[in-house]
DNA sequence: TATCAGGGCCTAG
DNA sequence: CTAGGCCCTGAT
């Protein structure tokens, strides 16, 4: 076992972020999380965050998939002082952190994600992992790790179809053939500056500027990749006039992001915009 | 039951 | 550059 006291580690938050998908509440009222092919069981006590893992795997892994060594209180710390909304963000969401997770499976991930709402995107991808996931036991409990590139390149469209994908299909499909065939070499990219990474994202199908941004900040940690999605656009119009300024934070602006993307949809900040 | 919107992207014009 | 289509689910 292991415990993080840290106000800047607060699995539920991270949870509820809307960074990762795999990441839910279980019935012991704790959180199971399914990632790098292994299941990580979190829950919250007085003593902090502990995690049902060894040392080792900790040391190994989650260490380094929770980003614990970014100092989130020093990106919360740089925000101006005068953007009330801002600190307002970042103060309510005090506890999320960007998570270093698989390159392929944000990929395929944000695909989904487009024109649908978050339990959607969980329900589709929760159908890929079960079909065609390796099996992970744990606990006397039977998970689905995320399938590999290969796995789902020797499939059809009608794989994805029967998943709930609609016309996104096609998408993960042709993604799925070019990792595998080495068309596009998801560990070679991670070598590319911003530019180039956001371009050789775009070289596939079904993916944009938004799906690329996504990757890059949650699959890639480029801290600077800001996507824009209907809720910061909506913030950005309602308490911006416009724009964020994201070049006042050139590096950690996607950080930022997650912050207020996790308080624009709480019930604290619509219930204040309730008189709109 | 009906309607709308959802962490968009592609194609046509 | 903009308008429309797309496939399905969750929320109301």
């Amino acid at each position: 076992m292991i415990t993080i006291n840290n106000p800047d580690f607060n699995i539920r938050k991270i949870a509820e972020s809307g960074q990762c998908f795999r990441l839910n509440a279980n019935q012991a009222g704790g959180y199971t999380l399914v990632a790098l092919g292994r299941v990580l069981r979190l829950s919250e006590t007085n003593e902090g965050c502990v995690l049902d893992c060894t040392q080792a795997e900790f040391d190994a892994l989650w260490r380094d998939y929770f980003d614990l060594s970014t100092d989130y209180a020093a990106i919360r710390a740089q925000v101006d002082p005068v953007d009330a909304f801002l600190r307002r963000a970042c103060d309510y969401g005090t506890g999320i952190r960007m998570l270093r997770q698989d390159p392929w499976e944000m990929l395929v991930s944000f695909i989904i994600s487009q024109r649908k709402n978050i339990p959607a995107i969980k329900y589709c991808i929760e159908a890929i992992c079960s079909r065609y996931g390796e099996p992970i036991e744990s606990q006397g409990e039977r998970f689905y790790a995320f399938p590999s590139a290969e796995r789902l390149a020797a499939l059809d469209e009608a794989h994805f179809l029967a998943c709930s994908l609609g016309y996104r299909a096609k998408y993960v499909l042709s993604a799925a053939r070019m990792i595998a065939t080495g068309t596009l070499d998801l560990s070679a990219i991670a070598a590319l500056n911003d530019e180039a990474l956001y371009a050789a994202l775009q070289s596939v199908s079904g993916v944009g500027e938004k799906v690329a941004n996504c990757v890059m900040l949650f699959g890639y940690h480029r801290l600077d990749r800001f996507p824009r999605d209907v809720w910061i656009n909506r913030i950005e119009a309602r308490e911006y006039g416009g724009a964020f300024p994201t070049e006042r934070y050139p590096d950690t602006a996607g950080a930022l992001q997650q912050y207020i993307f996790y308080y624009a949809r709480s019930a604290a900040y619509q219930g204040s915009r309730s008189s709109d």
